[in-house]
DNA sequence: CTCGTGACGGTTGAG
DNA sequence: GTCTCAACCGTCACG
């Protein structure tokens, strides 16, 4: 029921859009909000704020409030998860190569007994060891002509058969975290690394010297968890590059903190570019603990305040900032000094939420 | 009135 | 380059 809102930028005549919600504010659809807004929504309720009363004064949905509290609160981040790519395989090399392993020492073996094997010999862990089927798959598809009489089984790779160039290639680490969205962080919630990128990122969390280094794979902002910088001293997960990254998803709008101060044409739909100082260390899976709780507005402010300020770094102050100084995501507010650009795509989009729009 | 939650329509990115 | 799929997003409505 929102307002679907489209402007003509007037610096730069391209059109642009953003949807205006019942409280007023501006948000684009599929899209996160700015993390100088989540930031803020964590300030708010650590300060005291009911979530309603953030969610009236940042014009923000409650719904959005609560799940960004919510997450924090077993996070300990305040940025949104990994959007799209596709979730590692299980499949791996490694793997595969197991169960050719198993099936070549007992012929007779089932699936599960393969699958009960990946696991007692550590190649898989809980969370990522394939499943019957999968096993079951793999020795019809891949392995399928091991036993078979005449078709000598050969240890090589057997191209056509054995085909997972595309598997990801995150089997070397077995770590107790690898691979699936559970872990030893709060099960099953969301954001929690699904490809290898952020198989970098649980190493990073697990020991952050792996990081810096990691050659070179393209780190998406989204994965959060992929890329570093220090850490918030307090323990609060949230990035330094809110404002300061050219390529971010919203780019600062001068004179106040607002999720419509989106990004340019050239940006938007991506978080793109090396995100090497954009993200925390911590990730999902850490562990809840008091340190995930922490105060935010002493710890937050020195470490944001170079990136934030000067529109958020003053609503760090232990009091609450006036109102209206925060993120009110006023439709007025959407000042098309930057746009939305809708790709042809979007051009043909009908939209559709116009007609329930007040 | 507040808040948790599911449905919904949307975006994203790996394969 | 395009398509598919499965992840995520925030809003809205309901209880």
């Amino acid at each position: 029921m929102s307002l679907y809102f489209r402007a003509v930028n007037p610096v730069c005549s391209e059109q642009s859009y953003g949807e205006v919600n019942q409280l007023g504010g501006v948000f684009v659809n599929g899209r996160p909000l700015p993390n100088p807004v989540r930031l803020r929504i964590v300030e708010l309720a650590q300060l005291g704020m009911r979530p309603c009363d953030i969610s009236r004064q940042l014009r923000v949905s409650h719904g959005c409030v609560s799940k960004i509290l919510a997450r924090y609160n077993e996070t300990g981040s305040i940025l949104p998860g990994a959007i799209g790519g596709s979730k590692p395989r299980v499949t791996t090399p490694a793997v595969v190569k197991s169960i050719r392993d198993y099936k070549q020492g007992d012929p007779g073996i089932f699936a599960w007994e393969i699958r009960d094997r990946l696991l007692t010999d550590g190649v898989c862990d809980k969370y990522n060891v394939p499943s019957v089927s999968s096993i079951s798959r793999i020795l019809r598809n891949k392995i399928g002509t091991l036993s078979q009489p005449g078709q000598p089984d050969s240890d090589k790779p057997a191209p056509a058969q054995i085909q997972y160039g595309h598997v990801y290639p995150y089997s070397p680490y077995t770590g107790p975290h690898t691979g699936t969205r559970t872990g030893s962080g709060p099960a099953g919630h969301v954001g929690l690394p699904r490809n290898w990128h952020n198989f970098l990122g649980i190493r990073a969390f697990m020991d952050p010297a792996a990081l810096p280094g990691s050659n070179g794979h393209s780190a998406k902002v989204e994965d959060w968890t992929s890329v570093t910088s220090r850490p918030f001293p307090s323990g609060i997960n949230t990035a330094e590059k809110i404002n300061n990254d050219p390529d971010f998803k919203y780019p600062q709008q001068t004179g106040y903190v607002s999720a419509c101060a989106y990004s340019a044409p050239n940006q938007y739909g991506t978080y793109g570019g090396p995100a090497a100082s954009y993200m925390n260390t911590a990730h999902h899976w850490q562990p809840q603990s008091s340190s995930l709780t922490p105060s935010l507005a002493p710890s937050l402010a020195p470490s944001l305040a170079p990136s934030l300020a000067p529109s958020l770094a003053p609503n760090l102050a232990p009091s609450l900032a006036p109102p209206g100084s925060a993120a009110p995501l006023e439709a007025s507010d959407f000042h098309i000094t930057t746009s939305f650009k809708l790709s042809q795509r979007e051009e043909d989009r009908k939209p559709h939420r116009l007609s329930s729009a007040s």
